[in-house]
DNA sequence: GTTGAGCGTT
């Protein structure tokens, strides 16, 4: 399962977020996206689990939950929107 | 501070 994880502390890293969601069970992947055109981080990111169970039971226990300052927003990710290339940016 | 990227075609 993909989730999203939006409204992180700019503080907040990769490691951390793995380490609390490995909490729950098992963890693939996990992204902090940062902006590409400025470096930083944009707050928010994506934690891919391999177990569905434990990723909804991930999902529901930190979604509203504080971490490092601020309120998790933390549910199944919507799908990326795929790019083809430049020449169909419409 | 809220739904990802780069490659250059996967």
């Amino acid at each position: 399962m993909n989730i999203y994880v939006g409204n992180l502390s700019y503080g907040s890293t990769e490691d951390s977020l793995r380490n609390l969601f490995e909490s729950y069970g098992v963890v693939d992947t996990v992204s902090i996206i940062t902006d590409r055109q400025t470096g930083r981080s944009r707050g928010f990111g994506f934690v891919e689990m391999p177990n569905d169970e434990e990723a909804k039971a991930a999902i529901a226990s930190l979604d509203n939950k504080e971490f490092e300052g601020r309120v998790l927003r933390v549910n199944e990710a919507r799908p990326k929107p795929e790019r083809r290339s430049n020449y169909n940016n419409w």
